[in-house]
RNA sequence: GCCGCUGUGGUGAAAUUGGUAUACACGCCAGACUUAAAAUCUUGUGGUAGCAAUACCGUGUGGGUUCGAUUCCCGCCAGCGGCACCA
C-alpha cells in the first residue's frame, strides 16, 4: 500500500466532505468540548512536540465522535507575541504579514497531519474582530476597579534603551548586547487578580484537574494565614510613621529584635534621599533578580536605616534595616525579624551582631549557633503574655491581643501577586484607555472598539523605553470621553495572556465573531446590545458548549495561563455575561508530555535541535508518524526524540494492511476464539483511549494483529475501527476494502460483549511465602471453593514438593488473583 | 532558593493501582528465502549456575510496614521540569 496514494485519496475525500468534523450548535446529541492549547504560530513551524499533543487530542476527539457525541474540537492562533515582533524588527517586515504566513504554514501542516479540527471555528487573537473583545474585557475589569496604574519594576537594558522580557535576560545581562540589566520602575496597568485568590482556590473543588495541576495552582496562589502587625517608628520627622508587617508567626513577637524593609519600600526610598549610603545600597540591589535575592544560601547584605521602631509587645526599641532579601512583592515589603526562629533572620543577625532572643523552648539547642524554625515543638518562653503555651495556642492569643489593642489583626498573605498587564511593545492588543489632564484615566467608550493597532514602519521602542505606538501622533491624540477635550491614548499593549484568557469561549461563538459579532446587530437597539449578543447569560452557544470537558495542555501553562483564564472566567461570570450555572471554564485538565530534541534538550531554534514532522511523513507517511508519536511513551511523559522504534510502527501498518487483504481472500467466518480476542481488544483499547493511554492502545492493537489470522470479516472491520483514530488514512482505505459504508470516522464505536470475556477456566498463581511456584487451571465457578482448591493443589507434584513436611500457617486467597500459602518448618 | 516530577533489560517502555515484574516494540543471536544485499518470515533473548528439570539473584540506594512492595512510609544518591515580560 503506497502511503502517498492513500493519503492523497483520503485527504481529497475529506476536503469534499467538510461536515465530517463540524461541531453542531443545534444537535440533540450529548456534547463533548475537547480543547487543546492553541499554538503560537512561530516562524519555525509546527514541530513534533506540537504534533505529539495534537495527535493525542485528535485521537480522543475522533474516539468521542465515533461514540456518538457532538464533539467540538477547535483550533486557533495565539498570534500576538514577542518573537514575531523581534523578527519584524530584524527583517523589517510587518508582523501582520509574518503572522499570516506562519498561520498558513501551521494550518497546512495540521491539515496534512489529518487533525479533525472544526476549521469553521478558527480564531486568531490578532484579528481586530477578536481583540475587540479582549479590549472589552479589559474595560470591564477597569470599570469594576480591578485594573489600576502602579509603578512596577521591569528589566531595563541601559545600552539598548529598552525593556526586556525575563527570557531576554541571561545571567543578569542583556541577551542582545551583553550589557548589565537594571531594574527600573515605570507606571504600568496592573490587574487585581489577588482579589480572586480565595475564589481561585475554592473553584478547584468543582473541577477534575489531575492532582499535580491542582497542587500547582494552590502552591502558586500560596495562601498563608497569619497576622498584620504595626510598629511605630520613633523618628517623627518622616512622612511614614509606622511600619506594617505580615507574619505567619505572631506568637514569636517577643523574639522580634529588629526589622527589615525591602529596598523598594516607600520608607527606604524616602531615606535614600537624605542618606548617600542607603542610596548606594538601593542602586546595588536594583541589579539583582528576585530569584537571586531570595536565595537562602547567599550571604545577606543590608544597610542600617538609622531608624528604630517600637516592638508593641514590650515597647523595646529595635533597629530597622534595609536588605534585599526582603521582597517588596510579597506581604507588605517589611518584616519583623525573629533571628532565633528563622534561618535568614539568624544569618543576618549574626552578620550585623544583632541580638537573638529565643521564645520557644528546645532541648540541646544553642540559639547563638543556629535558628530553630520547627513550629510544633516546645512551648513559649520569654513571652510574659503567653508564657508556657504551645505555639499554635500562642498564635491565637497573640492575634487576640493585637486586635484588642488595635495594633494588628488576623490576615492572610498570598504568594500570588497582582498581574502586570502592560507591555511596551507593538505586537499586542492596544490597551483601550485614554488619559485626560482633567478627568484622569478613562476607558474608551465601548462603541469605539476595537482600538485598532495602527500599521507602522518602525517597531523599536522609544529612547525612554515607551511602546513604539507612542511615536504615532495621530494614534495617541484623541478626545476625552468625558469632557471631549484634548486627551492621549495609552500606548502600551497587553501581554499575550490576554488573548488566550477567553479563547475557549470565542470558539463557541466563533461564527458570530468573524464579522465583529454584528450579525445579530440591530441598529434600533442601544449600542451595548452587540456586546450582550456575544457574551450573554442566555447565550445558546455558551450554554451548549461550556464548560470545556477536557483541556489538554503543557505543564508550562499549569500555573499562569490556567490561573489567568480561570480568573477572567470567574470575573465574566460574576458580572453576569456568562450562563451562571457554569462554575469553572474547564472541567478536566490533562497535561501532555514534552518531546525533547535528540540531544535531550528542549527543542528550540537557537539550539538547532528542532525536529519537524516532515522528516518522518515525507518518508513513511502521516499515519506512521502519528502512531509512532503515540507509541514512544506515555502521554504525560518527557521523552527525547529518537527514531529507533519507528520501524516497528511502519512494519505494523504494512503488515496490518497486507494481512487484511489476505483475510479478505480467505473469507473466514467468526469463530468463538476470534470473538473472545476481539471483545477483549475492544474493551482494552476503549479503556486506553478514554484515559489517554495511547502507548498501550498501540501495543494492544499489535497484539491483536499478531492473531489476525483467526479473524473473520466482522472482526476485521472492528479492528479497522479501533485503528482509525490513530491512523486515519490507512483506516479509511482498509474500511473501504472491507466494504464498510461511508467514512470509518463516522461509523459507530464498537462495544464489547461481556459474554465473551468471562472464561470458564482461570489460571490461578499459587505462591508459597510470597513467591509464585505454580500456576494451576481452575473452573471459574468453583474458584472460591476451598475443598476444590486444596484438591487442585494436592494434584500438583511441584507444589507438594514445596509443602512436604511443612505446616501451612496461613492461606491468603485473593479471589481471581492468587493464593498465597504461608508455611513453617 | 522555592515548588513539582522521574529512576524497571542493551534501548523506548508495560504491569488491571498492594497480588505471576519486564506486555508491546527496537536492537541483537541463530535459521529460512536470495547468486548476493535489502525487504520479509521463523526461533531465542534480565543476570548467575546447570545438558536439563530447576534454583538463587533482580525494578537507583539503605531501611521500614505487609502473608506479599516496581507500587505505601522514612532517609540518601542521580537526573529532569516550572518559577510571574517566552508562550
Amino acid at each position: 500500500m503506497d502511503f502517498k496514494v492513500v493519503e492523497a485519496k483520503w485527504q481529497k475525500f475529506w476536503e469534499e466532505h467538510p461536515g465530517l468534523y463540524r461541531a453542531d450548535d443545534d444537535s440533540d446529541k450529548e456534547k463533548k468540548y475537547i480543547l487543546v492549547e492553541f499554538p503560537y504560530p512561530s516562524g519555525s513551524g509546527l514541530h513534533v512536540g506540537h504534533a505529539f499533543s495534537f495527535t493525542g487530542s485528535d485521537i480522543y476527539a475522533r474516539f468521542k465522535r465515533m461514540q456518538g457525541y457532538d464533539v467540538m474540537f477547535p483550533m486557533g492562533w495565539d498570534a500576538f507575541g514577542l518573537p514575531t515582533e523581534n523578527y519584524a524588527i530584524k527583517s523589517k517586515r510587518k508582523p501582520q504579514e509574518v503572522t499570516k504566513e506562519n498561520i498558513e504554514m501551521f494550518k497546512g501542516q495540521m491539515k496534512r497531519l489529518a487533525y479533525s479540527f472544526d476549521w469553521e471555528r478558527e480564531v486568531n487573537t490578532s484579528d481586530p474582530n477578536y481583540y475587540k473583545w479582549t479590549q472589552w474585557i479589559f474595560i470591564q475589569l477597569f470599570k469594576k476597579g480591578l485594573a489600576y496604574k502602579k509603578e512596577m519594576p521591569i528589566n531595563w537594558c541601559p545600552s539598548c534603551k529598552t525593556g526586556l522580557a525575563n527570557e531576554e535576560v541571561v545571567n543578569g545581562k542583556c541577551e542582545r548586547c551583553g550589557a548589565e540589566v537594571e531594574r527600573r520602575t515605570i507606571s504600568q496597568w496592573v490587574v487585581k487578580i489577588t482579589e480572586y485568590a480565595d475564589k481561585l482556590i475554592e473553584g478547584l473543588e468543582k473541577t477534575e484537574f489531575i492532582d499535580k495541576v491542582k497542587r500547582a495552582q494552590i502552591n502558586w496562589i500560596g495562601k498563608s494565614e497569619g497576622a498584620k502587625i504595626r510598629f511605630q517608628i520613633s523618628d517623627s520627622q518622616l512622612k511614614i510613621k509606622e511600619l506594617e508587617v505580615f507574619t505567619t508567626r505572631p506568637d514569636t513577637l517577643y523574639g522580634a529584635t529588629f526589622m527589615v524593609i525591602a529596598p523598594e519600600h516607600e520608607l527606604a526610598l524616602e531615606l535614600s534621599k537624605r542618606d548617600e549610603k542607603i542610596k548606594n545600597y538601593l542602586n546595588e540591589s536594583r541589579k539583582k533578580s528576585e530569584m537571586e535575592r531570595a536565595e537562602l544560601n547567599k550571604e545577606k547584605n543590608g544597610v542600617f536605616s538609622g531608624l528604630y521602631a517600637i516592638n508593641p509587645i514590650n515597647n523595646k526599641e529595635i533597629p530597622v534595616w534595609i536588605s534585599d532579601f526582603v521582597l517588596s512583592s510579597y506581604g507588605t515589603g517589611a518584616i519583623m525579624s525573629v533571628p532565633a526562629h528563622d534561618e535568614r533572620d539568624h544569618a543576618f543577625a549574626k552578620k550585623y551582631k544583632l541580638s537573638i532572643i529565643p521564645v520557644i523552648s528546645k532541648e540541646n539547642w544553642n540559639f547563638e549557633e543556629k535558628a530553630c524554625s520547627e513550629a510544633n515543638s516546645g512551648v513559649m518562653i520569654n513571652s510574659p503574655k503567653w508564657e508556657g503555651l504551645k505555639p499554635e495556642e500562642a498564635i491565637k492569643k497573640a492575634i487576640g491581643w493585637l486586635t484588642e489593642n488595635k495594633i494588628g489583626e488576623k490576615s492572610n498573605s498570598y504568594h500570588l501577586r497582582d498581574w502586570i498587564f502592560s507591555r511596551q511593545h507593538y505586537w499586542g492588543e492596544p490597551i483601550p484607555m485614554i488619559y485626560c489632564q482633567k478627568d484622569g484615566w478613562q476607558a474608551v467608550p465601548e462603541e469605539d472598539l476595537p482600538i485598532q493597532l495602527p500599521e507602522i514602519e518602525v517597531y523599536e521602542p522609544t529612547e525612554d523605553g515607551k511602546s513604539p505606538l507612542s511615536k504615532i501622533e495621530n494614534f495617541v491624540r484623541c478626545k476625552c470621553p468625558i469632557c471631549e477635550g484634548e486627551a492621549r491614548r495609552e500606548t502600551d499593549t497587553m501581554p499575550n495572556w490576554a488573548g488566550s484568557d477567553w479563547y475557549y469561549l470565542a470558539y463557541c461563538f466563533a461564527k458570530k465573531l468573524k464579522n465583529g459579532g454584528q450579525d445579530n446587530f440591530n441598529s434600533d437597539l442601544d449600542s451595548n446590545r452587540v456586546f450582550v449578543d456575544i457574551f450573554s447569560n442566555s447565550s445558546k452557544e455558551l450554554k451548549k458548549w461550556c464548560p470545556v470537558d477536557v483541556y489538554v495542555g503543557g505543564d508550562e501553562h499549569n500555573t499562569l495561563h490556567l490561573l489567568y483564564s480561570r480568573f477572567i472566567y470567574q470575573f465574566l461570570s460574576e458580572i453576569g455575561v456568562l450562563p451562571n450555572e457554569l462554575p469553572e471554564p474547564y472541567y478536566k485538565r490533562i497535561s501532555h508530555g514534552v518531546i525533547l530534541g535528540p540531544d535531550n534538550q528542549r527543542m528550540s531554534k537557537s539550539k538547532g535541535n528542532v525536529i519537524v514532522p516532515e522528516t518522518v511523513i515525507d518518508i513513511y507517511g502521516v499515519d506512521v508518524l502519528r502512531m509512532y508519536l503515540m507509541f514512544m511513551g506515555p502521554f504525560e511523559g518527557v521523552m527525547a526524540w529518537n527514531e529507533k522504534t519507528l520501524m516497528g510502527v511502519k512494519r505494523f501498518l504494512d503488515r496490518f494492511s497486507l494481512l487484511i487483504d489476505n483475510q479478505i481472500k480467505l473469507g473466514l467466518d467468526s469463530s468463538e476464539k476470534s470473538k473472545v480476542l476481539i471483545n477483549k481488544t475492544i474493551q482494552g483499547i476503549s479503556r486506553d483511549y478514554e484515559s489517554f493511554g495511547f502507548n498501550t492502545a498501540v501495543a494492544k492493537l499489535m497484539e491483536a494483529v499478531n492473531r489476525l489470522d483467526l479473524m473473520g470479516k466482522e472482526e476485521l472491520k472492528v479492528m479497522v475501527q479501533l485503528l482509525s483514530p490513530m491512523a486515519p488514512h490507512t483506516a479509511e482505505e482498509l474500511w473501504q476494502r472491507l466494504g464498510g459504508k461511508g467514512s470509518v470516522h463516522q461509523s459507530s464505536w464498537p462495544i464489547h460483549d461481556k459474554k465473551y470475556l468471562n472464561k470458564d477456566k482461570i489460571s490461578l498463581p499459587i505462591a508459597i511465602n510470597g513467591k509464585v511456584r505454580e500456576v494451576i487451571e481452575l473452573d471459574t465457578e468453583r474458584v472460591n471453593d476451598k475443598e476444590y482448591l486444596m484438591s487442585a493443589i494436592e494434584s500438583s507434584e511441584k507444589l507438594m514438593k514445596w509443602l512436604e513436611g511443612k505446616e501451612i500457617v496461613k492461606e491468603i486467597l485473593v479471589p481471581g488473583k492468587m493464593l498465597n500459602l504461608v508455611i513453617k518448618g
